[in-house]
DNA sequence: ATTTAATTCATAACATGTTATATAACATCC
DNA sequence: GGATGTTATATAACATGTTATGAATTAAAT
């Protein structure tokens, strides 16, 4: 059995680590959705709560909901309105932005994952994660706000003046 | 300004949300890599360690170390033996195996990095996220752990039977 | 008012993960 | 000891993120 480097070097391959968790979590889930019969990704998600929230979103507002930038919420919004889980219409005021909003079929998806997929995949992670002493979730808020203040590269840096 | 649903959602975007952080993780150690003038990838790194830590491995043994699959490994072998970092022959008693061994370039870098980039890496990523009470990374193994005994559809399931 | 700049989305090219499958080498079993 | 199965790696096809850039529309400026 080989070591697992990532794990054994810590907070050197925390973004690797993450990541990977990410990944296999992302997997998981996609399997309880499978296993619910239902035709969507769990990385289409995210989107299609966004609407349900906030209402009709145009591109760069999803792109902003869900953290990822503008062309991967451009692609991932071709896919829903290839399922006909949305619809996409120019705004009236400013044509060049794009109102996604949901069909009814979406808002029936959005209306069925909250009662039967969304609780059984959040209390899965919970039960997952939700044992141990230190918040996670506040944990992961606290890193990301982190980020946003200063990125790595300006933490501990290396002393370059006297 | 919109709402960042992922963060919103807690643990029903967990997947999405650790991917996130890790990859604004690896980008942000990306920078401090690309600003210390080495010509490397940060997600080829566990790579070199792995083989530093244990000697040469096979591309399956890489893939085990750095927990990714084996066409990963593969690719990312490919890309170290083009930069020259790394090594590739079959093993003498089993031509299936290609055992990985560092170059005499591959050691240098490893060892410039062990002295220079990696503990400032770390001590950035500590930085970031070693302040708060919980630990993080115990909580990520616990994570793991728990991945591995049961996944997430094996948890918290819908009752099926009576 | 026409030119210039900025904004929004789309698209191309790339990175890096995955699954599925082919190929070569080794192991096993009458 | 040759057929059959297993294992290790390579490759293809795909998924989904990124950066860079182009096209259309709106805003600004002289």
């Amino acid at each position: 059995m080989v070591e697992d480097v990532v794990r054994t070097l810590g907070f050197l391959c925390m973004g690797s680590r993450l990541r990977r968790i990410g990944e296999r979590l992302q997997a998981d889930t996609q399997q309880v959705i499978d296993e619910a019969g239902l035709s969507i990704q769990a990385g289409q998600y995210p989107f299609l709560a966004a609407i349900d929230r906030a209402g009709p979103l145009t591109i760069g507002e999803l792109a902003q909901a869900v953290g990822i930038t503008q062309p991967g919420a451009t692609r991932t919004t071709g896919q829903l309105l290839e399922l006909g889980y949305v619809d996409m219409q120019p705004a009236p005021d400013d044509q060049r932005r794009r109102l996604v909003s949901l069909t009814d079929k979406g808002q029936e998806l959005v209306d069925h994952s909250k009662k039967v997929i969304w609780p059984r995949i959040a209390a899965a992670v919970a039960d997952l994660c939700g044992d141990f002493d230190g918040p996670i979730l506040e944990q992961l808020a606290a890193i990301e706000d982190g980020l946003a203040v200063a990125p790595l590269a300006r933490r501990s840096p290396v002393k370059e003046e006297g």
